[in-house]
Order: structure tokens, then C-alpha cells, then sequence
DNA sequence: CATTATGTGGGGGAAAGTGGGGAATTGTGG
DNA sequence: CCACAATTCCCCACTTTCCCCCACATAATG
């Protein structure tokens, strides 16, 4: 039911990606291959199957649109959320917009999380997975409620 | 059913902007063509389809008349709605005046935001965007409710 | 080792985007 | 009311991008 683990893709010069073989199959009984891709604030590329995205999106237009920070959200992801169908290779062309934002070159990492998956240049991912390290031992103050009970 | 993703667009000569062909078949379904374009605070413009338009209208004319903010708004956006019709060419033509307030020149980017679209300057919408970015990051203090418990 | 599945690359046709000439329409001033 | 200017709109031509298709390379399977 949900995505997880990484895999290494190439981005080739055209900008396409081949969907891993072990997701195809589900791809297509969730959303017929209609996936919507974004961006995150990490500069990474988040991936989800049209129907999931689509209820984020409500939820994101429902935000009240003199709020600041609802509208900043509003454009960044709803902005740049690109409708995409795999071709008959069961690839998908990333814009070119898209792949600057991520400075995706040829060698990417494709992560699986949960209901979306997420695309990362391969060496910005490995320069953030060092960081994350450090990070998640030192810092546990100021956590929220959800996080503070949480057993892992 | 919702406009999303962003389109790199060239406004010509004459002020004219083509509409991306993923949009023109539902355009012409919900509105036959014809379009409402105004101004937004953040000194871009936005489009709607012109039912959807009369839609936010009545909104604003209900508001309440001795308040300084509610004059302010129906004074931006109802006093600078300007209504446009789709050329044969899928085309809109870009009142000159609006054209100034966005600072609009030869390339601009159109962004779907739901049940509107937004036309921005490429250089400010880059800007912005990157002044969006780190605000994301930073300020997560002072979100309204809905926005707290978002999960994307 | 043969055979199938999976990834990768590129050529070429079709579609979309762009720009400019000129006709038709509107508006303005005499 | 007419002449002139400005604007808007239609048409055509050019350029760029996208997408379908084929081909091969590499890896997994029996």
C-alpha cells in the first residue's frame, strides 16, 4: 500500500526518469499512470499519484486566501504541481523548471515515502543524509505533541 | 477540474499572451473562452474563468462598506476587472494598464492556483519565490489552525 | 547459455508556442 | 459627418518543444 525504499535512477538528456518495475504495477490500479509532481521546500520533488494529490490540493485551496502564509503555500506547491503520465516505456518527463529547482543532473535518487515518493539530486541527498544524522540524535527539545509519543 | 503547475509564457509585442494548450479545452467548456483578468496585492494578475469571477464579485460587494479593507479590495479587484475573450488563436490580449501594474515585459510565467490562474513577471515570481522558500523553512510559528495540522 | 524483463538513448513527426503583416473595428478631433 | 489614428483581431509562417516509436544495453531468471 505504500511506497518505501530508494532506488538510483539516471535522468537522461531529455529529462525523463524511468518509473521503478516494482511501482508500475500499483501506479496503475491507484492512477492509470497520472501522477503529479511538486516541490518541497528541501529542493527535492515529491511524486504522488493523482487521486492523493488531489486531496491535498482541497485542502490547500480551502486555506483562507488572505493568509500569508496559506497563499505562500499555495504557490509553491499548488504552482508547481505538474500533471505527468508515464509514456510507453513507463517514464516520466520532468520539466525542465522542475529539474532546476531539484538540480537533478543525470544521477538521481528516487525515495519512498509513504503516499508520495521523492526525487533527490544524488549528491544533495547524500550531503542531507549526513546532516539528518547529526541532527535527529542532538536536537529533541521542542518537539510537536504527535512527536513526542512516538514509538518507533 | 483545478488549474495547477506553472507555464513559462512570452507576451508579445502587443501585449498578447497564448494559452497553454492543456487548458483551452476545459476554458472553453466552463466559460466558452471568456475570462475575467484583475490585479492582486502581490502585483501580479489573476484570471478567472468568468463564472467563477462572479463568484469572488458578489463575495466582495456583500462585504461591509464603512470598512476601510473591504472598500480597498473592491476598489483593487472589482475596479480593475477587465473581462477578455479568447482569440481564434487561444490568445488573450492584456490591457496595457494591467500589463504596467505587474510589470510584465516579454517573458512571464502563468501559474494555476485552484480555481484561478496567475499571471506573474518572470524576474519578481523567481524573486518571490525565493523569499517563499526560506520563509517555509523559518516561520512555522503563528500558522492558523488549518495550516498546523496540514499534512502534505 | 538462452530468454525475458528492465533500464537507457535517440530520431523524427506532430503539436504547441511565437512573431509580424494587414484588415476590420473603434474612438477621436476637426 | 468625415477623416485620421489607434487599437484589436485574424491569418499565415516560423521555431521550438514534446511525445511516440524503435533500438540497444544491461541485468535477472530458468
Amino acid at each position: 500500500m505504500h511506497f518505501r525504499g530508494i532506488n538510483n535512477i539516471a535522468v537522461d538528456a531529455k529529462g525523463r526518469m524511468a518509473m521503478p518495475a516494482r511501482y508500475r504495477e500499483r501506479l496503475f490500479e491507484i492512477c492509470g499512470g497520472r501522477l503529479v509532481v511538486t516541490v518541497d521546500r528541501d529542493h527535492c520533488l515529491l511524486v504522488y499519484p493523482l487521486p492523493e494529490w488531489e486531496i491535498i490540493e482541497s485542502k490547500l485551496i480551502e486555506l483562507p486566501s488572505l493568509n500569508k502564509q496559506a497563499r505562500l503555500l499555495q504557490r509553491l506547491l499548488i504552482g508547481h504541481a505538474t500533471e505527468l503520465d508515464m509514456d510507453a516505456q513507463d517514464r516520466i518527463l520532468l520539466p525542465a523548471m522542475l529539474r532546476e529547482f531539484a538540480g537533478l543532473a543525470k544521477k538521481a535518487v528516487l525515495i519512498g515515502q509513504g503516499k508520495k515518493l521523492e526525487i533527490w539530486d544524488e549528491d544533495t541527498w547524500a550531503e542531507k543524509k549526513d546532516e539528518w544524522l547529526e541532527t535527529v540524535e542532538s536536537d529533541s527539545g521542542g518537539l510537536p505533541a504527535a512527536l513526542e509519543e512516538l514509538s518507533i
